[in-house]
DNA sequence: CGGTTATTTGACGGGTATCAAACACCGTGG
DNA sequence: CCACGGTGTTTGATACCCGTCAAATAACCG
């Protein structure tokens, strides 16, 4: 089911690099490859989870839904990062909603494998914990971040999180949608615009998704306000 | 060091409880325990990392610290809970700050010990697996929070959260200071107090940290508007 | 090209933060 | 026992950020 290029990102996957050949074959041996369209379900909150997923290509968000359609969303995987494992430890229950933000390709790794290659091979053991500490690292700069930055400040680090330089110039494509964006970022589309906007006096220009920035550090020192 | 109560404290800890008393004694043998007094600092972001703690007496909160004094409480740990077990797999330094709120016991826990005992025992892997799903868990609910519901939203499901009932009356006591209530609820402890000050035509009562519920029923109803 | 979906922009109102002051609470020491 | 200072809490007045609603514009896709 998985093209020779899949295997080479489930290789590469921090969470399965230390596994060997045999290993990784007992693992995936008949394991359902989904290729969902942009905005179709995964899985729900309160789903009974028996998979963790690996995402190959495109792009999944996992978010809460509010009963009045607001969503909140947490996190954004994509091509080699991988998630809900943390579900297999929470009564087997997703804590989440699991939806495709793009078309995508994601192999689903059984639970219970998992679970007896960890008493055969507890070295993997430290690879889910290190990839369960760094989505809690995530986490935990997102609750700061709303708690301490204003909507501009967030917006400036985004920008700066994602133009991959630490000073000079910068041209980088926007992973997603504004909204999208704007979500993980705890504010409205509508704010966030505003905020892109007024970056425009500091040498940051957005156009079609598309972010130029003149000088990275400029950036920095607004962060200061 | 530990006294006979606290040993109960640590076997009945989930991360330790599936530890035969073999195990235990090697884990804690020597293990140092922390006397903090209120508002004592563990230790801070950055810190190189090679204990995890388990509170055995008082409350420790975690946060990160922004330059101007500002701060954002990511959780707060009491008795019979362990923190900082991310730590270990995240490059060896502490992601956040940690400090008492009362006075506080703890026990520190060699990482290496625990990585060692990993490797001999794999099934507690499983409890360290388990325990950062549990913190992910809070995270996740946290950020469903800030990004959903409003101050008062937020702090009657905290009311809601700490009343142990699910109708009727309740009583109970606030776990600690209102400020820090705020912080970790996403808001000012200024709006705190309104929030609290707006539920009194609604049956509850806040006098000295002591919250009195007529009836659960009806702050449920309220939530949603 | 037309229809749908994103994004922008504007006007507006409300919720929260901020600043400031009064007040309650508590342990300490006189 | 009361005075006292420090800390925590409440309350008020004000400002402003941000969300909401609405409409216009732009980008996208079949």
């Amino acid at each position: 089911m998985l093209t020779s290029k899949e295997w080479d990102i489930v290789t590469r996957t921090t969470l399965f690099a230390s596994l060997g050949p045999e290993d990784l074959e007992k693992l995936f041996d008949k394991s359902p490859v989904l290729a969902l369209r942009r905005n179709q379900q995964l899985f729900s909150e309160g789903d009974p989870a028996n998979l963790l997923f690996l995402v190959l290509d495109g792009q999944v968000k996992l978010s809460r839904l509010a009963p009045e359609g607001a969503e909140a969303v947490v996190h954004v995987f994509g091509p080699g990062e991988t998630f809900a494992e943390a579900a297999m430890f929470m009564g087997g229950r997703y804590p989440v909603t699991a939806t495709a933000v793009t078309a995508a390709r994601l192999v689903g790794v059984s639970n219970e494998r998992l679970k007896a290659l960890v008493l055969v091979k507890p070295e993997i053991a430290f690879a889910m914990l290190a990839s369960m500490a760094r989505h809690l690292k995530v986490l935990v700069a997102q609750i700061e971040q709303m708690k301490l930055l204003t909507t501009r400040q967030r917006a400036i680090r985004f920008l700066l999180d994602h133009c991959g330089r630490t000073g000079g110039a910068a041209t980088f494509a926007l992973p997603h949608d504004k909204a999208l964006i704007a979500n993980r970022l705890g504010m409205k589309a509508e704010t966030f615009s505003r905020a892109l906007a007024s970056l425009s006096d500091y040498g940051v220009a957005v156009v079609g998704g598309k972010v130029s920035i003149e000088d990275v550090n400029r950036l920095v020192l607004l962060l200061d306000d």
